[in-house]
DNA sequence: CGTTTTTGACCGGCGC
DNA sequence: GCGCCGGTCAAAAACG
């Protein structure tokens, strides 16, 4: 369970990542802060590219109920994966139900917006792929999985050995 | 038959 | 106040 989710290298330095840092999404900074990457040279990285972490205090929206007062605006912690690809599917074990898809600026590709399917669980992805590079993908994490991976066997190992397949295209 | 994908419409926020 | 932008919902189709 947990350990699926610890699973992502969201440790404080934990190498190579690159914290990232962004106001507001709203004004149509998606699109700008995916170009600041796709901007520099990080394809040193053989198959991650890199992953951003964004976090503002941490708290994570609880569908419950109760609503925080004082609380002025709530950051879900979200963390974006940059993938070498040539498929936007990249199955890390949860189940994904698409519901919704939407073309970006900056870029000739759509946005896919997935939830997962688990009740109780509205953690949320979303898949863009880059212009620049249509092997880029980034997958982008908003919240936490509260149960445990669908896949009856495939460890995160497995996973990870199949996105390095994945990113080898030469 | 159940579930998921697809596509357009709708909604809220922000800018002007 | 209106228009734009981005995100989500919802109905029907597609798929197993």
């Amino acid at each position: 369970m947990e350990n699926y989710q610890m699973f992502f290298p969201c440790s404080d330095g934990g190498g190579g990542l690159s914290a990232y840092h962004h106001a507001d999404m709203s004004s149509g900074g998606a699109s700008d802060m995916f170009g600041n990457f796709q901007g520099g040279d990080m394809e040193a990285v053989s198959g991650f590219l890199g992953m951003k972490r964004e976090v503002d205090g941490g708290a994570v929206e609880a569908e419950g109920g109760g609503k925080k007062k004082g609380e002025k605006k709530v950051r879900k912690p979200r963390y974006a994966f940059q993938t070498r690809s040539q498929v936007d599917i990249l199955d890390d074990g949860y189940r994904w139900r698409k519901y919704g898809q939407k073309a970006v600026k900056n870029n000739k590709f759509p946005r896919s917006y997935y939830r997962c399917t688990h009740q109780g669980c509205n953690v949320k992805k979303q898949v863009q792929r880059l212009t620049r590079d249509e092997g880029v993908v980034v997958t982008t994490y908003e919240g936490m999985h509260t149960h445990s991976i669908d896949k009856p066997t495939d460890n995160f190992e497995q996973i990870l050995s199949r996105m390095q397949i994945y990113s080898t295209p030469f």
